[in-house]
DNA sequence: ACAACCGGGACCTCCCGTTTTT
DNA sequence: AAAAACGGGAGGTCCCGGTTGT
């Protein structure tokens, strides 16, 4: 993500603050992993990131929010936006997810997974993105609603995203492969689910 | 809940314990209704049922739990592991949903959609709801589990109950009536979600 | 302990009491390690050594005790008051510590041991067996005051027992070997403490 | 500590701070001298203070911590410090007692007796002081490993710690001068602790 | 203006003495 | 008589809105 191609456009000023924001999020990932979350404190995130405190908060509302911050969900949101109005909302599922990891550089990949794990480890984090749940189911509710002509209130709509983002948060269990998982919740519910 | 044949057989202390936790519980969502639930404290609560704030936190650990209190989740799962073992996991639910529902009073119907209905119009319930998200999925995927064969940590048994609880949260806008809506996710889930 | 000749001096009952009052004892130890202090209840341990809640609390006044039970502490006073009188202040202790601990099986030498160790591990026993302090000061200050005919409130005699206990407790760290940092705070507060 | 000239140069915000923080203290120690320790609210304290009960948690943890807190314990620690770093241990210690006690107000003085004093009174602050043994001990062993060029977890330091934490916790009987008691100690640790 | 500080109040826990049930 | 439940009250945490000092 650090290294797209469409970074070098920038400006100065934007790719520095992407440099920071990056600098901060992985720093303190690294001493969320050596430490635990709870204890790491913003001031240290900010120390070994060589920022102040309140830089810290420009970039990132609170604490939880740098390791809440999905930095997949706006490119899967255009991936979605970009298919084919054809293709039926499975197919379209799969071809975004697949294009989004594509997109990963393998640090990127490595960074999400451990991401994922630092959420699942920590209760006071799984708790927390539990809430990003109806956000989540929003946001996929309005981009399949509009693939399908349908309102994001419509029924089907938000049984479809819903049932989406909550099995893929229900088979997210540490050692799981971000690609290979989402393809597979997706074939499993395209075939009935049977058990 | 109130009207059950065996209510008769407890003791004068079982019988006494249901009736001032059934009192906390309904003066609490009536107050909650009438004036939000931020605005009503536990005082005003234990007040109203006529006991003092130490009894209510020995009813209920939270404010919180008042509201959260889902007296339909333990009916569900006997109802789910009385089904007989030949039955395919849609088939279960349905009859359990069935079971469970047709089981309430008119009251109980009643208070469980203002339940319903309070959570989705409060922003605090809403995101503590949430919370709720990954236990109930794993109750679910415990007894599921159990029907198939399987292990609760199987792929497919946390896929199916992760999709039914995300549906089924994601479908409860206000006006919802639970056991048709219960059976519409069910239907859709089993067709294989077309959109 | 357990083994010691005399035991077979008592009637049946007695017996009995010390069996029981063993099995709780070990039981609760083994289950504090497996699965830590906090974590476990009294009614765990009752339910392991096959005995009532109420039972454990004839034995234990409460969950602290049983790990704080220190066997070693008559057993210390005896031996200390069965020493010659013509014998100083150290070598007394020399000898008292020396025969209590050869008189431990290397069963009870091991769960001495690991009662230590898991005192020190849990930040909540710790705590309390720094209560114990002024309890073991009192009682050595007792006994080496009658010893050096002097009043327990004697200065000098008061000092001696705090610097004693006060330096075994702070030289306890975990791989810490009773019999021999016992003699090494000893022959260093004889000499004066040179640092 | 209310007399000391550097007092001036603080902003009035500082004052402030420092002058409320005394009051909660002194009418502590005054309700606390009057009516007993436990028999003393926090509310009491806060209005006889002038000031609200949230006020005095944000001055003191709890109210334990206003009669706990040592005020003695950092200007002793920076007194062990400034020794030159040939002297032995004993006359290290000595010398920034002497420093430390010399430096008091007799208000302070008075203040640090009516503290020891209460504490030996009320049984549950006696519990609670010791468990700061631990906390107490690891300071000592810090600064003294520092200036003997070993560590803080070599034996004979852990054990010189304690030893002497030990001791003049032990000597502090009611009537205890804080100056000549602590110099016996000394005295007597270092001489061989003869009996 | 800006931040630190304070008052107030809600939530929750724990304990103890008393009442109620069994 | 023993056990369970209750009332009352103190300790402690947290957050918000208003005030005060810088």
């Amino acid at each position: 993500m650090s290294h797209s191609p469409e970074t070098t456009r920038l400006s100065l000023r934007e790719r520095k603050k992407i440099r920071i924001r990056a600098a901060i999020r992985d720093h303190a990932m690294r001493l969320f992993l050596e430490q635990g979350y709870a204890a790491t404190t913003v001031e240290q995130i900010a120390g070994a990131a060589d920022v102040s405190p309140s830089t810290f908060f420009r970039y990132f509302p609170s604490k939880e929010a740098v390791v809440l911050a999905d930095d997949l969900d706006s490119p899967m949101l255009r991936a979605l936006q970009n298919q084919p109005p054809g293709l039926g909302p499975f197919a379209t599922m799969r071809a975004a997810m697949q294009i989004v990891l594509a997109g990963l550089s393998a640090e990127d990949y490595d960074r999400e997974m451990a991401r994922t794990r630092l959420i699942l480890a920590e209760p006071e984090l799984r708790s927390t993105v539990a809430n990003e749940f109806s956000r989540t189911v929003d946001m996929y509710a309005r981009v399949l609603a509009e693939r399908a002509g349908r309102v994001p209130e419509d029924f089907e709509v938000r049984a479809f995203a819903g049932a989406l983002v909550g099995a893929m948060h229900a088979v997210s269990v540490p050692p799981a492969d971000l690609y290979s998982s989402g393809m597979r919740v997706l074939d499993y519910l395209e075939a009935g689910m049977s058990l």
